[in-house]
DNA sequence: GTTGGTGCAAACGCTTTGCATCCAT
DNA sequence: ATGGATGCAAAGCGTTTGCACCAAC
């Protein structure tokens, strides 16, 4: 289930980046290799930690080049916590939106978008063209809710 | 119509302070007004001016004490912009949402929460129960799409 | 008079940048 | 070989904090 959001494998990322005419680095493919593991959202700091055993020279820079870089391929997405600290993610397949435990800090789930038919609804009923939306979910998970 | 979603008016905000045993301050007063007489969100170093405008000694740390304190009592909402920015608005009445104009940057309106019934969905579908969420809608208000 | 709020400046933490070096191509 | 990527350290920026003074209660 996991499998079908998270699709994409790591397997086609050197080809992605070739097709962008980035060079496919060590340092780049650790930080996605790290998410991509992990079931969490990471921070920064939390990241840097776990490429630097990865690759025990990466600085900190490269880390937040490196995700920039990821996250303009859409392979990572950046998610807002609540308390204005930033975190990231490997990218769900498709348009779905985080559900974040409120107790663990992990992403449970990635929830399909409820919103498109709503957005239109919305659109007709304010006479505005809503474009985008920007939506995330709080809840416990069932290991936090015990 | 915008009278109805920011029905608070300014006039009972003394009670509400001292109903927490918080002081009735000049600053915290100037910050309110500015926010309730501006029709967009605006950012602290345009709330800091304007406030310096009506109360010229005020101190850019103060403006952020009291919007803490403002949005404490749920008189302001604190808004995420996508550039990772903030921006604070005087607080809608009830659970709605805003919506930010994508070229002006002004709220055109603020939605009614969409996500009631769909949160109980989700619960059910996901076995979860969603707590919370934070939504914001982008669109492009009539001014800017002529 | 007390207590909490303010102004100022310094400190803080996260993020970006400049530059010399390195390495994927 | 060469241009983009990295590592390091310094700078930048938004935000918070410590402290003496002041004002609301």
């Amino acid at each position: 289930m996991k499998d079908k959001v998270f699709a994409k494998g790591q397997d086609g990322i050197r080809d992605i980046f070739h097709a962008r005419k980035l060079k496919c680095t060590p340092q780049r493919l650790s930080v996605f290799k790290v998410l991509e593991e992990s079931e969490t959202y990471l921070s920064i700091n939390s990241i840097h930690a776990k490429v630097k055993a990865l690759l025990p020279g990466t600085g900190l820079a490269t880390v937040y080049r490196s995700l920039d870089t990821l996250i303009d391929l859409g392979l990572v997405v950046k998610v807002h916590l609540e308390d204005g600290c930033h975190s990231y993610a490997v990218a769900p397949e498709g348009h779905r939106h985080p559900i974040v435990c409120t107790e663990c800090n992990r992403v449970i789930e990635f929830a399909e978008c409820p919103l498109d038919k709503i957005s239109e609804k919305l659109s007709k009923d304010t006479g505005i063209e809503i474009q985008n939306h920007f939506l995330q979910l709080f809840g416990k998970c069932r290991g936090c809710s015990a």
